[in-house]
DNA sequence: TCTGGGGTCCTAGGACCC
DNA sequence: TCTGGGGTCCTAGGACCC
């Protein structure tokens, strides 16, 4: 038996735990430059307010409502799912933690899964503020449809045992609605008549395969109880590492470009020596406004492989400002652009070259101390001065609450 | 006026090897 | 008349997830 536990409305809650008297109102946590709605209590649903919607689309709605709209706060809800997921892995064989608000475990041997599940549930929301469900059944797809169901109950919890009644279930689950089942292949597989998962595990494996390869058949598979996707414990190694934004202010001026790149490389190499991990290629890419189709429309993209893999700021900087320069056109005003590390190796099976010359020990000591300073006393203290020296980055976060749980000075003050 | 960020996996096709 | 068989690696593109 395999468990889902699955924050509800993840950022929300995380926002709502601060804020209490926001319970049964309705509220939204928006995306970068306060853009898109990416996260909605379930009030905010209840009146249509969609995700990944840009809010400025809503503002009719927000006002007549009063939804309460948050910046995302990333640093916040970052340390909230780790409380989270302490408390649910305690006492537990195995597990997995898929996203900053899923986790699956184990729950084989567990005698009452659906008692359990309930007692977890409680304990977290008791502990953390954050209102949890949890779905259980043979697979992890099917778990992920009992966390469907979860959802909908009072209880927040569902324990899909019973054969008769997984069939049951599942005639009435959209094919949307399946875990690896997206808009392309809803689409496709309503055109071939099949509306709901039982429709689809009428449908010939072949069939199955040759429409949505190995990786839709296994999800098929799986909701005939077999299993195909073990629980991946421990947290492996990431295969790529990305900074991008998008910008407030288009950009349009090759200095100003080349510090945010500069910046998107440092954060990048901080990302990766805390893996810890080198890096073997890095690319750059840039593109303008597409929701502006009557201006001048351009994007690059542009990968470079470093000698020897690499992790310090300095040599992926010099080599992503390469990049940029492979790209970069005058005459245009770029919305986004980001630094992609990939080819990802640990520390300590970088190949060396036999002519390398570069003095690893004491670049090694340099980021170290770079690290630990920029750890201690706040990101950026120290950086290089490509990436600027007055440019505080601008996203706009107009919206944003404190971080109550990871800065000595938003700690709250309670009057007693 | 205004539209996010960060990942994973699979496949087909091309280029190459012996 | 008639031109093999078995591999690897890389990349772009397409799908998905949160």
């Amino acid at each position: 038996m395999i468990a889902l536990v699955d924050c509800n409305n993840f950022y929300v809650s995380c926002e709502r735990v601060f804020r209490p008297h926001l319970e049964n109102k309705p509220v939204a946590v928006l995306s970068n430059n306060d853009g898109c709605v990416i996260a909605r209590s379930n009030e905010s649903k209840a009146l249509g307010l969609k995700m990944g919607e840009p809010i400025f689309k809503k503002r009719e709605l927000v006002r007549k409502h009063n939804i309460q709209l948050f910046s995302s706060n990333f640093a916040l809800y970052g340390d909230i799912s780790k409380r989270v997921f302490d408390i649910v892995s305690r006492n537990i064989p195995a597990y997995e933690i898929y996203s900053i608000d899923e986790a699956f475990l184990d729950f084989r041997g567990i005698k009452d899964p659906y008692t359990f599940a309930v007692h977890l549930r409680k304990k977290v929301k008791k502990c953390t503020g954050i209102p949890i469900s949890i779905g259980i059944s043979y697979t992890k797809t099917l778990s992920k449809v009992a966390g469907y169901l979860a959802k909908k109950s009072p209880e927040g919890v569902s324990y899909l045992h019973d054969k008769k009644q997984i069939s049951d279930i599942l005639g009435r689950l959209p094919v949307d609605e399946i875990w690896g089942v997206g808009m392309r292949y809803a689409i496709k597989l309503k055109k071939y008549g099949v509306h709901t998962a039982k429709n689809l595990l009428e449908c010939d494996e072949t069939w199955i395969r040759k429409m949505m390869n190995v990786v839709g058949l296994r999800m098929v598979r799986e909701l005939k109880c077999m299993s195909h996707f073990n629980l991946e414990e421990g947290r492996s190694m990431r295969k790529s590492i990305c900074t991008s934004r998008s910008f407030s202010v288009e950009v349009s001026d090759y200095t100003q470009m080349s510090e945010y790149i500069s910046m998107f490389a440092s954060r990048c190499s901080e990302k990766l020596r805390g893996e810890p991990a080198c890096a073997r290629s890095i690319s750059v890419f840039m593109y303008t406004n597409r929701f502006k189709p009557k201006a001048r429309q351009y994007s690059g993209y542009f990968s470079m492989d470093f000698h020897t893999a690499a992790s310090d700021t300095i040599t992926i900087t010099k080599l992503a400002i390469e990049c940029l320069k492979k790209i970069y056109r005058s005459g245009y005003s770029y919305k986004k652009a980001g630094v992609t590390l990939s080819g990802i190796i640990p520390r300590n099976q970088v190949q060396l070259s036999l002519f390398d010359s570069a003095d690893r020990k004491k670049s090694d000591t340099l980021m170290q101390t770079l690290d630990k300073i920029n750890g201690n006393m706040g990101r950026d203290i120290l950086k290089l001065s490509s990436s600027g020296i007055n440019n505080k980055w601008k996203i706009g976060k107009e919206r944003l609450s404190p971080c109550y749980t990871t800065r000595w000075s938003d700690i709250l003050s309670i009057r007693v």
